[in-house]
RNA sequence: GGCAGCGUAGCUCAGUUGGUUAGAGCACCGGCUUCAUAAGCCGGGUGUCGCCGGUUCAAGUCCGGCCGCUGCUACCA
């Protein structure tokens, strides 16, 4: 089949040391670890290398809320990480860390690179300097007051009450929150590549090399590449967790300029350690690179993956990738992950709960190597798992292999009427999916071999030949023959998606499945071992632990059962369920309560009813009414309700409603924003509906 | 509003360079089977392929214009 042996490097993006593995994440691992396999069935060299990204400031502020150092917190991350990876069977050849003396030397050596280009340049960014800790302050560490609207106590990047945008510098009055002295205005160096010397290479790259599909391509040219590159500050002052900039004393890279260098590193630590050569993997030697590179992304840092990474290896003389494979977020029941919905799916509590192989499989049903988003449906995903693989594919062996476990396998392959032909025959094509990342392809035409599979089952009724006795035996052996063989041919299609069950259907039947070539021929004479469950059934049950530990964890308790809540789909509307005599729990259910608060928590909040004396359209906006309200007496206030479309400003002006009177103002595009107009809503657009307090109240009175 | 993407059976989707009566899985209904983890097999679809127009011998597939939805962004206080 295969002719050349390919090198192949596969990379993920190196998750963050700062939280822990999500279902989320596992769409890129699983994705990238199945690809992995596949080439490594098929007898190509593949090396599968991830680190943890370890740097920057936020990990630095999280060791410090917690009284520990750096390593220390990024130690302990380490470890989950790997147990989570280690339970969904991601097999990494080698797994890193940003924080890495290799890492460290890669990163000098990029930086030299970019130096000897000219690619560096300097420029001064104005600061506060702390004279009491002796370091320059990153916005998060400044607080004071908001130079517009003078509410105390502000970050040094924005006013949380006014929403003005301005630079610590302009702080009334600031505090550093590390010695809580005022610090001073300082002008720091900052250290910028100036990418745009690299425009017409990344056009070139991007647009015609092949490693991107067309539409991140597209995207690219259209938001990035249509003007000139801005240069990319890859600095930060002290202090900041990360490798200090050896010619740039008291400077360190920013943690995304560290963080794919990694890659490299983690190349070279495999290296290393396998006695082979980085340079073999990374370095171009004339026009053809010998190796392959491919990195797997999420298409929220597609820019540093497709701008800044090839510049920074273009620049270095580094190979550029062959491809980067962009895949979109993960919903659940078609909603974003949310911890109040209990939706919010660590990878530890899905293993707490349900088997690894289930989810490979479902995202290996789902992807078929595009950028958009993969729905995670609960319910299908049983229904999926338990007919594929239990239903299908598992229940071959179940009802065959006890037949066979005296006898073994016949001596001759029998005459199946093609079966087994037509699935080896199936192979390239299988191979050419997995190929391209269209896993959903390789898995359906897997399951057709599994239906022919069962109906040859069916059609032989081998439970009839083994009740007529002894001159049926020899039939017998051979209709369980053919259907151990069509079940370990499959075992092989899907072994990159289910290495366990992979391992186990090998220890049934045939030994450990090794090679890609091993569905093309069948077994003959070989010993059958004694059936055990290889895969259990997805109970509902499982599925409403694994949500009710979820919202364990986010801190919100389970207010009920959640009901599998298909988004609402436009067969009803608003309207019709509010004259069904009995109410839909569909609400409720699409935004549980939120956490218990306390009459003190409430009383924070001031609810009033007030009167609209104006109300008009704001042109321009899309959403948003400009209302004009009164609390009675000459108090009024401005607000901006987002109601656009739902009421007319005719229909609102003298009604009373019901507005939150101390909410802090809030500058908007249009105005300054002094209150919240009280309405209800479901999730998504299906309708606003405003309060109104019944006949006999006045302006001013607040809710109790 | 800007940018991008998507709109095919109740649900999730497949439809390769335009080419016979548009498909699969799930769900549902009926029948069969009982070896198997309440698994399996057979049968059952009058779908405006979002709408309108265009190109073509031929369009779900290409082009244009609308409508709707989603994501990012913006004004969701």
């Amino acid at each position: 089949m295969t002719d050349l042996v390919r090198r192949i490097l596969v990379t993920s993006a190196l998750p963050y040391a700062n939280g822990h593995i999500h279902l989320g994440h596992l769409v890129e691992y699983i994705q990238t670890d199945i690809f992995v396999r596949f080439q490594k069935l098929r007898g190509h060299q593949a090396l599968y290398l991830c680190a943890d990204d370890t740097h920057g400031t936020a990990i630095m502020i999280r060791a410090r809320a917690e009284g520990r150092g750096e390593r220390e917190l990024i130690a302990a991350m380490r470890e989950a990480h790997l147990a989570d990876f280690g339970g969904f069977q991601i097999d990494f050849d080698h797994y890193g860390s940003t924080d890495s003396e290799a890492n460290r030397t890669h990163c000098g050596e990029i930086w030299q690179s970019l130096r000897n280009r000219g690619l560096v340049t300097t420029r001064d960014v104005q600061q506060l300097y702390d004279t009491t800790a002796g370091v320059f302050l990153a916005d998060r560490f400044v607080r004071g007051t908001c130079p517009r609207c003078q509410t105390a106590d502000q970050y040094g990047d924005s006013c949380e009450q006014c929403g003005a945008a301005y630079t610590p510098a302009d702080l009334v009055d600031p505090v550093s929150t590390l010695s809580g002295t005022r610090p001073e205005v300082r002008s720091a160096e900052h250290l910028f590549v100036t990418l745009e010397q690299m425009h017409g290479f990344l056009n070139d790259w991007t647009q015609r090399s092949g490693a991107l599909d067309p539409r991140i391509a597209n995207y690219l040219a259209g938001h990035f590449l249509g003007e000139p590159l801005r240069d990319w500050d890859i600095s930060r002052p002290a202090p900041y967790f990360g490798f200090e900039i050896p010619d740039a004393p008291g400077h360190y890279w920013y943690v995304w300029f560290d963080a794919p260098i990694g890659y490299l590193a983690a190349t070279s630590e495999w290296c290393a350690a396998h006695g082979d050569s980085f340079d073999a993997w990374w370095r171009r030697d004339g026009a053809a690179p010998t190796a392959e590179i491919h990195h797997f992304i999420g298409k929220d840092i597609t820019y540093f993956h497709t701008l800044f990474w090839p510049a920074m290896l273009e620049a270095a003389g580094l190979a550029l990738p062959k491809r980067v494979h962009v895949h979109g977020f993960l919903t659940v029941n078609g909603q974003k992950m949310s911890k109040s919905r209990g939706t919010f799916l660590l990878a530890r509590t899905y293993l707490d709960h349900l088997d690894p192989g289930m989810l490979r499989y479902y995202y290996a049903a789902k992807l078929s190597g595009g950028i958009d988003d993969l729905d995670l449906n609960l319910e299908e995903f049983a229904a999926k798992g338990n007919a594929d693989l239990v239903g299908k594919v598992v229940n071959l062996a179940s009802r065959t292999a006890r037949w066979l476990e005296q006898t073994g396998l016949a001596a001759q392959y029998p005459d199946d009427g093609g079966l087994f032909a037509t699935a080896a025959a199936d192979g390239a094509a299988i191979a050419e999916a997995y190929e391209a990342c269209d896993f959903a392809r390789a898995m359906r035409t897997i399951m057709q071999a599994a239906d022919r599979a069962n109906a040859y089952v069916d059609a032989e009724q081998p439970w009839k030949l083994a009740k007529a006795g002894p001159e049926s035996a020899a039939k017998l052996q051979e209709v369980a023959s053919v259907s151990l063989n069509l079940f370990r041919q499959i075992a092989v299609y899907l072994a990159p998606v289910l290495p366990v069950f992979a391992v186990q259907a090998g220890e049934l039947v045939g030994g450990p499945i090794t090679s890609w070539n091993e569905s093309q021929r069948p077994l003959t004479g070989q010993p059958v071992g004694t059936f055990r469950s290889l895969m259990r059934r997805i109970e509902p049950a499982q599925i409403e632990a694994l949500l009710a530990d979820s919202l364990k964890l986010s801190g919100t308790p389970p207010t009920h059962p959640t009901p599998s809540s298909q988004p609402g789909t436009k067969g009803t509307t608003s309207m019709e369920q509010h004259a069904a005599p009995s109410d839909s729990g569909e609400p409720l259910a699409a935004e549980p309560l939120a956490p218990e608060c306390t009459i003190d928590d409430f009383t924070k909040i001031d609810l009033r009813v007030a009167r609209v004396v104006a109300a008009e359209e704001v042109p321009e906006a899309k959403k948003l009414l400009r209302l004009t309200i009164s609390l009675g007496g000459d108090a009024t206030r401005t607000v901006f309700a987002g109601i656009k479309g739902f009421h007319t400003p005719e229909s609102l002006v003298g009604r009373l409603v019901v507005v939150v009177a101390n909410l802090a103002p809030r500058q908007m595009k249009f105005g300054l924003s002094e209150g919240m107009v009280a309405a209800a809503s479901g999730a998504g657009a299906t309708g606003v509906y405003l309060l109104s307090p019944d006949s006999g109240a006045l302006p001013g009175m607040r809710l109790h």
